[in-house]
DNA sequence: AGCACGCCGACT
DNA sequence: GTCGGCGTGCTC
């Protein structure tokens, strides 16, 4: 008799046996899927394996083969295997974010020829390399030279990046320097199953894409690049939680593929694996000359100018107006969208809050609207107060919108854009450019003048990354101008600061690691978080609370520590309310493995447990 | 996750 | 008396 080990893209640990009946023998394989009755349900399972042994007494049938060849090989049974220990969910779940959709549902894919393996050379610690690239142009050519290494060795490649646009942009390049066949690979690009398919089948040499590229079904993958690499969006915020660095990680290791980490402002885990010897460092110099730096310390421009609500220190104010004079172009950056952070009543002091996620409503003057910047709840904006129905309603803050409206105040005659969403932002007839981050993902801008406002906002977060979001967004500013910079901050000292006016990532890097080893944060430690989400307030607070004290009464293990319960962020989500556990321990799959057992049997009506390791 | 089985409260 | 709430266990 033979039983295939089966698992399923649900959150329950398999796998579980099923009969081979003898007429589906040659397409059961390992990495192969079948359709199977799971409880009363018809469901994809996914074969990890196959035996003649176990221990299951009441056995059901495969109902159905679905593959005449695997969809997945070893390496990718392993690769989601690994993660799924490390990211604490099932393995059928990282094989479902491993597979395009049309898989997922059951679509047959007509018989193909696997592409071959190919045997590779001895994986060793030069296998990883991290190229700190200061202004994000040189770092191509060691890229597209280590791409046709690859080419000429017979092996495929993937290159990561974090946005459409820098994927659309890396595969002109690819395709003008190089005679290879392309593919542009991620989630819901159109015939996501057929460019599947052609690289299964071995018939393409490089995919270009997102996160999930690093899923590419390769069977001869010489060479991970991952561009960005401290970018937040190579992890994903939904089960299962996994880093495209990881991923990248494990399986480069499984396949002996080689990796490169490439960044303008490489994050903290990447640099610890260099200081481990694990990852070789190549620092390129800048070819664009180094811009003037201005730290523009607000509170002594304060005591010396007094000015009442302004938006620009007097330095500021005079750089704009006299890169307006010699017609350069100037670009304000601020992190906050929008026209204002609140709107409240100016009689009964009501601030207008989204319903659903009771975080301020965020006025948006062009559109009229209020806008809620976490679930995009949108109202058109109040005449009068709901509360109290003064007739005044008050905007305070400043967003986007609300700088430019300032601006066009200050000077009249410039010719000002703000840009946040998508909105084309090459105005050939524009002098001042006011944008959020979004800049910084767009290529090919060149400023005069950038001023940074506001930034404070950022730095001081209840985050113990902001330091290093912010250093990393301020050397993606750095890549825009030769010329000048201009930060305004209350805190001047601050080694982000520093690091830029010295031209020096050090002693950013020195110090931030300095800290995180003190306060035994990531990259030292690692963190896991545990989110616990019900529609009943009450319930997400006593669930949270039970599950704190269970998990401390349970925790005997050296090296994890269930450190604290609180309200998430933002506490009310779409209509949820959300409470957060954060554990820390010296290793992700000592999280795991205990959390799994905890979570197994612990239920309470109403409530969603969700766990996400190295969260960012 | 999703479902069935099973035991207690307020309704035709 | 029964419809339905949700706590509990299980899915090969």
């Amino acid at each position: 008799m033979l039983y295939a080990q089966i698992v399923l893209g649900i959150p329950v640990e398999g796998p579980f046996d099923y009969i081979v009946p003898e007429s589906f023998r040659q397409k059961i394989n390992p990495g192969s899927r079948a359709w199977v009755n799971f409880g009363t349900k018809k469901k994809i399972g996914y074969v990890v394996g196959l035996t003649h042994k176990t221990s299951v007494k009441k056995l059901r049938e495969i109902t159905e083969a679905i593959d005449d060849c695997p969809v997945l090989d070893k390496e990718m049974l392993l690769l989601t295997k690994q993660l799924s220990e490390y990211y604490c969910c099932s393995w059928g779940e990282v094989i479902e974010a491993a597979l395009p959709e049309a898989l997922r549902r059951g679509k047959r894919v007509p018989e193909f020829k696997s592409g071959a393996s190919k045997r590779k050379s001895s994986f060793d610690n030069a296998s990883i390399t991290l190229i700190h690239d200061l202004d994000g142009a040189s770092r191509w050519k060691v890229y597209l030279e280590r791409i046709k290494e690859s080419l000429n060795a017979g092996l495929s490649s993937i290159v990561l990046l974090p946005d459409k646009n820098a994927v659309l942009n890396a595969k002109e390049i690819i395709q003008r320097q190089l005679n290879a066949r392309t593919s542009v690979f991620y989630r819901k690009v159109p015939k996501e199953l057929d460019e599947w398919l052609q690289i299964r089948k071995g018939e393409i040499d490089i995919v270009v894409g997102m996160r999930s590229g690093v899923f590419a079904p390769f069977t001869n993958l010489g060479l991970i690049i991952i561009d960005e690499e401290q970018d937040l969006v190579y992890k994903q915020d939904q089960v299962p939680h996994y880093h495209a660095r990881q991923a990248a990680l494990m399986r480069s290791g499984i396949g002996k593929s080689k990796l490169i980490l490439g960044s303008t402002s490489p994050s903290l885990e990447s640099l610890q694996l260099v200081k481990k010897g694990l990852v070789k460092y190549v620092p390129l110099s800048r070819a664009k000359a180094y811009p003037k730096i201005m730290i523009i310390d607000t509170k002594a421009e304060y005591l010396r100018f007094k000015p009442k609500n302004a938006f620009f220190s007097k330095y500021m104010e005079d750089s704009i107006l006299s890169a307006l004079n010699s017609s350069e172009k100037t670009l304000i950056f601020l992190n906050r969208k929008g026209f204002a952070t609140v709107a409240s009543c100016n009689n009964c002091r009501t601030v207008l809050r989204c319903p659903r996620c009771n975080v301020n409503l965020v006025f948006h003057f062009k559109e009229g609207i209020l806008n809620c910047h976490y679930c995009n709840f949108k109202m058109d904006s109040p005449k009068i107060c709901p509360n109290c129905n003064s007739g005044y309603i008050k905007f305070s803050g400043a967003g986007t919108e609300k700088i430019e409206s300032e601006l066009s105040r200050i000077f009249p005659q410039a010719r000002i854009k703000a840009f946040e969403s998508e909105s084309i932002f090459d105005a050939q007839d524009t002098d001042i450019f006011v944008s959020t981050s979004l800049v910084t993902k767009k290529t090919g801008h060149n400023f005069d003048l950038i001023c940074v406002l506001s930034i404070d906002n950022s730095l001081n977060r209840a985050d113990f990354r902001s330091s290093e979001k912010v250093f990393s967004s301020l050397m993606g500013l750095l890549k825009l101008t030769a010329k000048k910079l201009l930060i305004e901050t209350g805190f001047p000292q601050h080694h982000a600061f520093k690091a830029l006016l010295n031209n020096d990532a050090n002693i950013f890097y020195d110090k931030e690691l300095k800290e995180r080893k003190e306060l035994n944060f990531p990259p030292y430690k690692h963190l896991a978080l545990v989110k616990l989400r019900s529609k009943i307030e009450t319930k997400a607070k006593e669930a949270s609370h039970a599950l704190f004290k269970r998990l401390n009464a349970k925790n005997n293990k050296r090296g994890i520590n269930v450190l604290s319960v609180n309200p998430g962020q933002p506490p009310k989500l779409r209509g949820n309310f959300y409470w957060q556990l954060l554990i820390r321990s010296n290793n992700p799959k000592q999280i795991t493995g205990f959390l799994k057992t905890q979570l197994k049997d612990f239920r309470h009506s109403g409530i969603i447990v969700t766990v996400d390791i190295d969260p960012l």
